[in-house]
DNA sequence: CGCTAGATTTAGTCTCGCCTAAATCAGAGG
DNA sequence: CCTCTGATTTAGGCGAGACTAAATCTAGCG
């Protein structure tokens, strides 16, 4: 597979990081993500639409071929190869190893990759809960999870995932134990208030639902798999 | 301190190196050395010279200013640190070594450089036995040593560094365990012929001398210190 | 059906680093 | 002191990837 350059690899990652979520990856939702103007992501999208690295008319949906999705998930397994390494090896903390995963995914040798995926014993999912694509592309299959935002209320779940980069939001959230793996009691949701009170290690917490919606969790028959 | 493009740490790295290596950083050497045409570093050093790094003035030699200095240094460490790293944490071979380090030692935060420092021990030297600027800036004071190609034959001696970036070339080297540390007889020289002969764990080796130039040695009557 | 808001695209520029070709300089030898 | 050679600099350009401003499309609503 050819090279492509870090600004190719950032939009492609960045387009399936969306369609991973649900998301249909707009221009507008690009132009955000890459902190770049719309117009930008219009040239861009021509010249990846040229490399087949996706599929793009005016105005119509954004879609990878394969080859761009190749290059996507190839990304996608060196960031989140690299912070379950800075955090599991490095001992950098759990807030920090998104930014300097964010830089060495584009820069890590395949040599460099295995190496540290056979330190890590082939992990299935990074600090955070997301899954790590494998070196032939697929991806580990994980339960049925739902946002917290949207889970049955007075239930026990286990936080299966945080899809939020933000620092002080994973400072906040690790300060609390809300982290992936933790088992937690959700005790109301308030649709007016925009809350989410849950109980963790016999501390309440509301977390407003936003970063509720950003964190995924599994019902609570499940068993630890980190 | 700023943060500079990785060109311009490439640029001033080389301006250092060159006068690590006792010879004067011409821009043709330059140019050799990034592999980029002599008019591009003309280009290159003005800019440098604009950004108070280098001083420059047209057919004037090239020399870095303190804050270029400090820029080359860190960069030279991220490598050599980085370089010690790989090879003795992740088990890369000494030979991949330099060619992964040439790259991320642009990327790596500050962070990142002091967990990889801490977790080797602050080392004074990389597996090619080139010193490692501490963070403050000062280099490890090493004995005095000289080229292979220029030591007194019939002598003892230890290998002190190997300064060639050559895959294939390390890889022969490290074959015959001729590597940093190693306790080495210098047998002979030859002027006409062009070689230098040597023996190591009882195997016999001729190398050329443009290879031994490249190599350090120091006098016998040393400890090991790696 | 037509309007409008918001998303998207087009057009025209800018900077960074690189290039080639041509000009110029420095230093050695006659 | 002149000339030749090799190093260096100047001049002119190019491609990537970003920007702003202006034009255009789409979709929802009255």
């Amino acid at each position: 597979m050819v090279k492509f350059s870090q600004s190719i690899e950032d939009y492609l990652k960045q387009v399936y990081l969306l369609q991973e979520r649900g998301v249909e990856p707009t221009g507008k939702a690009l132009a955000e993500r890459l902190d770049v103007s719309p117009a930008s992501v219009t040239g861009m999208l021509k010249r990846l639409a040229e490399l087949k690295l996706v599929e793009y008319e005016p105005y119509q949906p954004i879609r990878l071929t394969l080859a761009g999705r190749a290059i996507a998930l190839e990304v996608v397994r060196h960031h989140r190869l690299l912070e379950a390494y800075l955090a599991d090896v490095l001992g950098m903390e759990w807030h920090e190893v998104h930014a300097e995963a964010e830089i060495l995914e584009h820069h890590i040798s395949e040599r460099m990759e295995a190496l540290i995926a056979e330190r890590l014993g082939h992990p299935e999912f990074d600090p955070h809960g997301h899954p790590i694509p494998s070196l032939d592309g697929t991806l580990p299959k994980s339960r049925a999870k739902a946002a917290l935002a949207d889970a049955e209320p007075d239930t026990r779940v286990e936080i299966a995932a945080v899809h939020d980069d933000r620092e002080a939001a994973l400072v906040y959230l690790g300060e609390r134990g809300i982290v992936p793996g933790a088992r937690v009691h959700l005790v109301e949701r308030s649709e007016v208030a925009g809350t989410v009170t849950i109980e963790v290690d016999g501390a309440r917490h509301v977390l407003g639902s936003e970063l509720a919606a950003a964190i995924d969790v599994l019902p609570q028959k499940t068993r630890a798999r980190r």
